[in-house]
DNA sequence: AAGATAAAGAATAACTTTTATCCATTAAGT
DNA sequence: ACTTAATGGATAAAAGTTATTCTTTATCTT
C-alpha cells in the first residue's frame, strides 16, 4: 500500500488514524458507500462517530482526494481520486468495475456541435457482469 | 401538448389532476428536482402535500413513465421518459441539455472487452454552456 | 523534546430529505 | 349512479446529513 500519510498531507489533510483507515478501506475495496464504510470503521474504532465519516468524506471530496460516484437506483459510492474513468455497474450483484474509455474524440465532437465546453464526464454503464448473465 | 391522460393510463397510473400537472410541468421544463417541482405545484394546488410529489415521482419511476437523472454536485432531476440520451450540465448556471450521442459501437466494444452485458447508460458531461464561457 | 495551536474526533442535537400511516376523496370500471 | 381500489392531504416517523460543543491530537515551532 501507498504512503497515504504524505498523500493526505499534500492535500492539506491531517493524517489521523481514522482518516488513514478510511483511505485504506477505499484502497482495498475500491468503491464504498457511507453505510459500508461506517460498518468497517466501527470495527476498527469502536467509538467512531458517523459524523466523522461524513465530515471526512466531505472534506476529502473538497480537497479532491476522493470522488463521489452517483449510481442509478443505488446509494452513491466513494473512491480514491485516480485518472478519469467510467464505471460498469452490475444490476444484479451490484458489483462496480472501473473501465477506461477514451472519450476524447467524442467530447471534442460534442463540444463543437453543442458549443459546450466539457471538462468532466460521469459515465455509468449498467447491466450484467460476467458472473451474472 | 400530448394527451397525457391516456399516456398515464397506459402505464397503469390514474390520471389525477395533480399527476397531470406534474407531467405538464416536466413536459414544459424538461428537467426538474423535487424542490422546484413542489414549488410549482403548490401554486396550482395550494394544499398539495410534499408527500404527494414524492409518492408520484416514485410510482411514475416504477412504471417507467419518468426517469431520474443523477447529477454531480446537485440534486437529482426528473424527466419524462424518452428515447435514451445523455446530458450536458453547465457547472455555472446549472442548465441541463439533452444530447443524443450514439454509443452503440462503444457499448459493443466494451461489452466484448469486459464480458459485461450492457443495457443502460447514464452519461453526464459537465462544463460550461454556450452562455457561460 | 516540550509547548502552542489549529484541526479533527466523539457525542449529541438539529436539520433535511424521504417514507409511512391514516383517513377522506375521487378516478375509473361496471 | 354505484362500487371500489387508488390516490391525495395531513401528519408522524424514519433515514440521511450537517451543525455544535467540548475534548483530544497531529503538526508546527521553538
Ligand atoms: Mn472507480
Ligand atoms: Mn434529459
Ligand atoms: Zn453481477
Ligand atoms: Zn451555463
Amino acid at each position: 500500500m501507498k504512503n497515504y500519510i504524505n498523500s493526505l498531507r499534500e492535500h492539506n489533510l491531517k493524517a489521523t488514524p481514522q482518516r488513514l483507515a478510511i483511505v485504506d478501506a477505499l484502497y482495498i475495496n475500491g468503491h464504498m458507500n457511507t453505510e459500508t464504510l461506517y460498518g468497517l470503521m466501527i470495527q476498527k474504532f469502536s467509538s467512531i462517530s458517523l459524523a466523522t465519516i461524513y465530515k471526512n468524506i466531505n472534506i476529502m471530496i473538497e480537497k479532491n482526494f476522493i470522488q463521489e460516484v452517483k449510481l442509478p437506483h443505488a446509494k452513491s459510492v466513494y473512491e480514491l481520486t485516480k485518472t478519469s474513468h467510467s464505471h460498469l455497474l452490475c444490476k444484479k450483484c451490484g458489483a462496480i468495475e472501473d473501465v477506461e474509455i477514451n472519450l476524447d474524440v467524442m467530447i471534442e465532437n460534442i463540444s463543437k456541435t453543442n458549443q459546450f465546453q466539457i471538462d468532466k464526464t460521469d459515465f455509468v454503464l449498467s447491466g450484467n457482469c460476467k458472473n451474472c448473465q
